[in-house]
DNA sequence: ACAAAAATAGAATTTATATTCCATTTGAAA
DNA sequence: TTTCAAATGGAATATAAATTCTATTTTTGT
């Protein structure tokens, strides 16, 4: 039974998601989460494709907007559509007016940080070189252990580098530096070092990617300018340009350039 | 009679509307005009709401869509709809499709992944509940020290938000489960904690949430679905869907979120 | 001004799609 | 385990939309 109204508003919509949580029974959540994810396909599917997509029965779908309180799908297609409509043309128009409304709320915030890393990203199709990406492949692909080194700012970069090797199955061992311990020793020969650092750039960085050059290690350099340290080692050079907010910065481009890499030395591997 | 074939591109689609150019009889050249000036409306629209809209009757769009070359109106809002498609891919579909193709180049799969990205970041504008984010705040702003926990993959959002804390001197703990330590004794009054987990969701993360919540410490969840059992528990619930490439993602949505939260607590401390 | 051709409006029909219904399955409580 | 309610899948039906048809109007050429 369904009682409630039907929400009038995108944001009434995802409220009454919200509301429902996850009371949903299993299919009606599949749709949920489908709806959430995809929300742009709403607008110009049909049932049948939207239940196909997210693995449920037409009948179910229907059940899962009437449990949102619309009368049907073609209520709740509506309600997408001419949202669609409002927010097509001006994309920028709009986020104009959400800054101009007072930059200190989270949202407000938040839609900066979109911004940013929306151009970064923007930015690294751009620049991203394609053979520096085949250069650090082919020194990847067939190293045996991968080091993985990249502190303070850059360490979620490491870390996410090396749970992806991890689920992947390729080993990898990531340098945490901590107690400023000596990693230097276990480089052996045959292994492979993704460096990262911005500016500042850590000491303990340029130090281990040098000692790991000298040591004829294949060494794959993720930094963010030609001035960086790291270029000046004889590496696979991979440049990243990540837009700051303030001081900030959300590290977007980055973390994507990183997991494409380690994706494609899975890939490399048939390990995918 | 029609003779040609239908314009498979949109490129195709406006060249064929140039040669037919003002050879047009009065009520096709309607058509025509409305549709070169609202391209965006056809994917989801009736043939009945676009006559009206171009002040025809729906017979006179029929032929309009046969003149262009198409079997009928459905044939053409299937090249507009593809066309959006092309902007919001599907990206299961298309990843897929890039299986079977092959083309598994480092470059074609960081397009995926930006694309992935910035859909993703698309989508936080609108899904990312502002109340939630006061909330958030709220416990965050007057919290005595900061506890963070994420594992797997979400331990670089812990990590990052651990490092923005520190760098604006925001008292944090970054809660590694190393060596499957119990740290719920470090939980003390008036301290808050962030809890990231996306599925499958860690057991550790879950217990330390429910450990926090029933010690009366207030509580930031940052989960990916309302399948969490995060959402069991009360506490600001922040929900980010991040599209997956396979088994990946970028995280970028999720660090977008979590840099926003923290900068957010940084500034209502002005700290920054 | 007239005939012929083209274009149009609106009704009639066909096709696609949304929606409902009900038999079966699943899951929870006793 | 047994019982009952909830949930589900798939077929059946209703609804809405696309498409075609034809009588009527408008335009064009002579």
């Amino acid at each position: 039974m369904v009682g409630n109204a039907a929400p009038q508003t995108m944001d009434a919509f995802y409220e009454r998601l919200r509301d429902l949580g996850d009371g949903l029974p299993k299919r009606l959540r599949q749709c949920a989460n489908y709806v959430t994810a995809n929300p742009d396909r709403v607008a110009v599917s049909t049932v049948a494709e939207l239940a196909m997509a997210a693995d449920v029965q037409p009948s179910a779908f229907m059940r899962f907007c009437q449990e949102l309180g619309f009368s049907g799908f073609s209520q709740m297609q509506k309600l997408f559509r001419d949202d669609y409509s409002q927010k097509w043309p001006d994309y920028n128009t709009r986020l104009a007016s959400l800054r101009e409304r007072g930059s200190d709320t989270p949202s407000a915030l938040l839609a900066e940080f979109v911004e940013a890393g929306r151009s970064s990203l923007e930015n690294l199709t751009h620049t991203a070189n394609p053979k520096a990406m085949d250069k650090a492949l082919e020194i990847l692909k067939s190293a045996n252990t991968i080091h993985v080194a990249g502190f303070r700012r850059t360490f979620p970069v490491a870390s996410y580098l090396t749970y992806t090797f991890e689920k992947m199955s390729v080993p990898a061992i990531l340098h945490s530096g901590v107690g400023n311990l000596d990693f230097g020793h276990m480089l052996r020969e045959g292994d492979a070092l993704i460096a990262i650092t911005f500016a500042p750039y850590t000491a303990e960085t340029v130090q281990l990617a040098e000692a790991a050059e000298s040591r004829g290690l294949g060494v794959v350099a993720l930094t963010d300018a030609m001035t960086s340290p790291l270029t000046r080692i004889k590496a696979a050079q991979l440049l990243v340009s990540e837009i700051d907010v303030g001081a900030f910065r959300t590290l977007s481009a980055t973390m994507t350039l990183a997991i494409t890499l380690a994706v494609a030395v899975g890939v490399s591997r048939n390990l995918v």
